[in-house]
This record gives C-alpha cells, sequence and structure tokens, in this order.
DNA sequence: CCGACGGCGCATTAGC
DNA sequence: GCTAATGCG
DNA sequence: GTCGG
C-alpha cells in the first residue's frame, strides 16, 4: 500500500494560516464580491498547505509565490497577537456571518444572499417563511441543505456509478471524474461524464435527447430524484441511492466522443495539476483545454485539433509523464 | 502604474 | 415576442 | 491581493 500524501489541511505546519487565508476568501467573494481578491487568497492558502516547514515571519512568507506585502503584515499579527483584528471584526458582523450562511445554499450566490440580507433574511427558517423568494435551483438547495453538506464516501459513488451504468445502452461511456477518480476516499458531488460514438463535435445533430433518455431512464429507476438544470449537454441535480441514502448532488455531462478524454481529463482534475499541464503543453507548443489539445504555430493562432484516443494520448503528445488519477492531486 | 486574474451551460431577468 | 446580460456553479 | 508587463 502507497502512502497518499495529500497535505490535508490539519497536518501541514502552516495550517493556522491556512485556516484565517480561507476565511478571507470566503469573506471577499461572499461579501465584498471580488472574486480576484477570492482566488488571491486562495492562492495563498495553497501555497502555504503545501509549504514543508513552518513560517516564522511575514518577510518568510513574501518569498513565496502568492504572498505579498499585505498578506505578509497579516502573518506577523498573527504571529504576535494570535490573532486577525479584521476577522474579529467579520464574526462581529451579523450581517456578514447571515450573507456567508446564505451563500451555502446552492444556487444562492453573493448577489442573492445581499439582496435576502437587506430585505431582512438572514437564516434558514427565515428563508422557509419566504420560499416565494427562492426559485428553483434554491429551493432544491434550501430543502437539501443539510443533506448538501454532508461529504459522499468512496463506497457509494462506486454503488451509484454502477447503477448507472446499468441503465445506460452498452454503447454509452461513463466515467465519473473529480476527486472520486482521485481516489479520494470521499467527495462534495458526483460528477458524471458520458458520450456516445455517435455524437462528435462535427455531427453535434446526433446528440438528440441522448442525455435527455439518460436522465430520464435514472428518473425511472428511482436514482434521480431532483433537477436543478436540464439542457442538451449539462444535468445538474440530485440523486439518491436508496431508501436510507443521503440525497446527493449529481452533474452528469454529455460531450462528444472526440473531445471525450480532453473532457475527462479535465473535469478529474486537480485545478493545480490541470494548470500545471496546462502550463507545460503550452511551453511544449501546444494549447489545452477541456475541448481540445492544438498545436500552437508561432504565429500563435491554434492549429486543427489533435485525434485524442485516451487520456494517455494527450500526456504523449505534449511529453508529460504520465499520472494515474491518484497522482494528480496536485 | 495598471490591467489580468477561465470560460461556459443553463435559468432567469433586464432591456427593447 | 426577441436577444443580451447576469447569476450561479 | 498579487503578479507582471
Amino acid at each position: 500500500m502507497g502512502k497518499r500524501k495529500a497535505p490535508s489541511r490539519e497536518n501541514t505546519p502552516n495550517s493556522d494560516f491556512c485556516e484565517f487565508l480561507t476565511e478571507l476568501a470566503e469573506y471577499e467573494k461572499n461579501v465584498s464580491r471580488n472574486i480576484h481578491k477570492y482566488n488571491a487568497y486562495r492562492k495563498a492558502a495553497s501555497v502555504l498547505s503545501s509549504h514543508p516547514t513552518r513560517i516564522t515571519s511575514g518577510q518568510e512568507a513574501k518569498k513565496l509565490n502568492g504572498i505579498g506585502e499585505k498578506i505578509a503584515k497579516k502573518i506577523d499579527e498573527f504571529l504576535q497577537t494570535g490573532k486577525l483584528q479584521k476577522l474579529d471584526n467579520i464574526h462581529n458582523d451579523s450581517k456578514t456571518t447571515a450573507i456567508n450562511l446564505l451563500t451555502q445554499v446552492t444556487g444562492i450566490g453573493p448577489a442573492k444572499a445581499q439582496t435576502l440580507v437587506s430585505e431582512g433574511i438572514t437564516s434558514l427558517e427565515d428563508l422557509e417563511k419566504h420560499k416565494d423568494k427562492l426559485n428553483h435551483h434554491q429551493l432544491i438547495g434550501l430543502k437539501y441543505y443539510h443533506d448538501f453538506q454532508q461529504k459522499i464516501p468512496r463506497n457509494e459513488i462506486k454503488q451509484i456509478e454502477n447503477l448507472i451504468r446499468g441503465h445506460l445502452e452498452p454503447q454509452i461511456h461513463l466515467t465519473i471524474c473529480g476527486s472520486y477518480r482521485r481516489g479520494k476516499q470521499q467527495s462534495g458531488d458526483i460528477d458524471a461524464l458520458i458520450t456516445h460514438p455517435n455524437y462528435t463535435s462535427s455531427q453535434p445533430k446526433k446528440k438528440q435527447n441522448l442525455l435527455k433518455n439518460v436522465v430520464t431512464a435514472l428518473q425511472n429507476c428511482g436514482l434521480i430524484t431532483e433537477i436543478i438544470s436540464l439542457g442538451d449537454t449539462k444535468f445538474m441535480g440530485a440523486c439518491k441511492l436508496d431508501k436510507n441514502s443521503i440525497t446527493r448532488r449529481l452533474d452528469i455531462r454529455l460531450t462528444p466522443f472526440d473531445q471525450y478524454f480532453c473532457a475527462v481529463l479535465y473535469f478529474t482534475g486537480s485545478d493545480m495539476f490541470n494548470k500545471q499541464m496546462r502550463a507545460h503543453a503550452l511551453d511544449a507548443g501546444f494549447t489545452l483545454n477541456e475541448y481540445t489539445l492544438r498545436p500552437v504555430g508561432s504565429t500563435g493562432v491554434p492549429g486543427e485539433p489533435l485525434e485524442i484516443h485516451s487520456e494517455r494520448d494527450i500526456f504523449d503528445c505534449i511529453g508529460f509523464p504520465y499520472k494515474e488519477p491518484q497522482d494528480r492531486n496536485q
């Protein structure tokens, strides 16, 4: 048995810094509605979480990529006082804590949370009393608030995977991506990809009702219990393995056959791994996204997509040593 | 000093 | 009625 | 908030 060394937030020497940076990140996204500061704080937390030794000064932290003047200062304050004044203020502000709570309901984002709070709606109980202010997605988010907070054990996803596969025509390929494919023991949601050899990027009409038929079949067998949204290529909803199970968030995407492996690679992640791999592709003269791998000429204009027949093809084409999904956690 | 920081499918709302 | 813009994940 | 042109 190998030892997975996922730098889990708890055992890293700088976990306390990561925690307050993550809190600041949430504040910037939900309250300030500044997605770029959110990402900046997350980047800083990420670089600290994988730093092997304890940081003992802001000056030392500032050497790391993603940590600048301001965060260095906060690290010094935290080292000296054991807390952050800015975070104390945030915790004591009822408007802020309400917005942070409401955005935990799927479908309620920073904008909706803000208007709700300005109308005096600040708790789940308030939401229950004012369902008329919620759209379909948000109603499902409220109904299953506690269920969706729970992580999904790997074994349950495995059973759901088998159940789905048993209801697909044999021609349809299925891969559950995300952290499940990376071997994690639990996941936040289930991200399924499907494809069919007759449906390609050059024959987009062939998808017809492929996804809708799949969703209908999974509704009829009792697995899919809620539809949040459903188009030609993306389903978002909820499923329940059996009567004693918790309701889980399930997404299903239908991708063209010729783009399947780029999509599988992309949706397997992790985000950081994708970033590394895209950067390596660029160095090797290619551009890689969730759809295609294309050579990029000296003019900078991408050429025609390369033919990809497996995930490994993508690694080979750009000269990137193959990594099993479980080794793509960072 | 100042702009970039991912792009997209689906649902809903804004604007005409 | 339509398309564009916005919110969300 | 941080980075880089």
